[in-house]
DNA sequence: TTTAATTTTTAGATTTGTCTAAATTTTATT
DNA sequence: AATAAAATTTAGACAAATCTAAAAATTAAA
């Protein structure tokens, strides 16, 4: 099956909204798409008709496995490139997403598997989210949010949620990539903020908003 | 100034037409980019509005500096993701350019240029045309028209002008690729066909129109 | 359980790129 | 130079993806 850039964009988004949330709605959809409302609805009727998705009017709506196939499909290719952009072509982690939306779209399976293999077949890509494989598959990674780490143990940052321009511009600051290894000294009642220890660096804070989006595993 | 995919595709198509014809005419536009004598029309409107275009209705057009350089940004892109896909991920010179041209329309100055330099500046593409430099400069490569080489002259192949599967599909029967060394045996006076000798091959006669197609330059 | 607020959908319009069919202009031919 | 042929443009329509404004359905609140 093909689509348009514009369908695969709505797929992905609502797959990503229903990792989430069992059934997504309209609303937060057009709000994560950065459109009406109304522009949903008509997409819905669209992606419905390909048999993409569960959907009754007022009702919801979710991918069925044919849509999460697809939704996969486009992951697959956005990390791919994603990662060829940051390990072949040097760019900074905050500034791959934007490009990879744009090359995500282009369509030749025979593509995708050439790069697959020329990059190493890759299981994670430069924000640490795992690369679905040919058949959609995806590695499954053993990993804990950092606020939920006990203090003192020692954890390397393998993966972030929030892939924003500001998160990321806010951890390049603090010099957190991912690989970077660090403490939680202390813990903040007050308003959940974290005091860590990065390797060679000062001791600092970090808000509960960053650490909630900062993913970690335990040193091997 | 930023272009839609149309948008991009007309301004290549009538910069390769207008190598060869000073001034371009609606038909053959609409020939080469597979549309209606109409659409034409309605783009160059466009074109003309965005001031890339001499035009005036009934009188033929050509791009003009702005329309030049736009087209030689575009034929940049192209021509280093086709060495990408050759080089890189090992495709064959036949299948590249289906692919290209899906992805010389992603829009990162950023991109392009990291591209040019993980692939080490390469001067020629997959099918020997020139690629320009960022400045939208042409490299001049020295070479002749098969058809125009005296018999005996040992020469090299260096470029194909006709890039259709078709004629693609041809050269690799013949085991011709770029760098390939190459003698003319004989002229054909009667159809314009050429006797070849190919290093370590049966000689071969291949069509005028083939070797119309084919350029080459002599040895160093 | 009515009413109010929110969410979602419909109806109708807009933009981009395309088309067909008809009209216009240019070029070629007698 | 008049007419026929070819090339080009206009007029009007259509599909995709979007929008605004209004209507309908659902959910929450009094």
């Amino acid at each position: 099956m093909n689509f348009t850039t514009s369908e695969e964009n709505y797929i992905k988004s609502i797959y990503h909204l229903q990792q989430d949330t069992e059934t997504v709605n309209t609303n937060s959809l057009a709000a994560e798409m950065q459109t009406r409302p109304s522009s949903v609805t008509d997409m819905l009727k669209k992606l419905k008709a390909k048999k993409l998705l569960q959907y009754e009017r007022y009702r919801g709506f979710k991918l069925n496995e044919a849509g999460k196939k697809a939704a996969l499909g486009i992951i697959r290719k956005h990390r791919l490139w994603e990662y060829f952009l940051a390990e072949k072509l040097k760019f900074d982690w905050d500034k791959v997403h934007v490009i990879a939306e744009e090359m995500e779209h282009i369509g030749s399976e025979d593509l995708i598997q050439r790069l697959d293999n020329f990059l190493g077949n890759p299981s994670i890509d430069p924000h640490g989210d795992p690369i679905p494989d040919r058949n959609g598959k995806i590695p499954v990674i053993n990993q804990q949010c950092l606020s939920d780490i006990p203090v003192t143990k020692k954890v390397i940052v393998s993966s972030v949620s929030n892939q924003t321009a500001h998160m990321l511009e806010m951890l390049k600051h603090y010099n957190i990539v991912l690989g970077t290894a660090l403490t939680v000294l202390k813990k903040f009642e007050f308003d959940g903020s974290l005091e860590i220890k990065v390797l060679k660096q000062h001791a600092c804070i970090i808000s509960e908003q960053v650490a909630k989006n900062v993913f970690v595993h335990y040193d091997q």
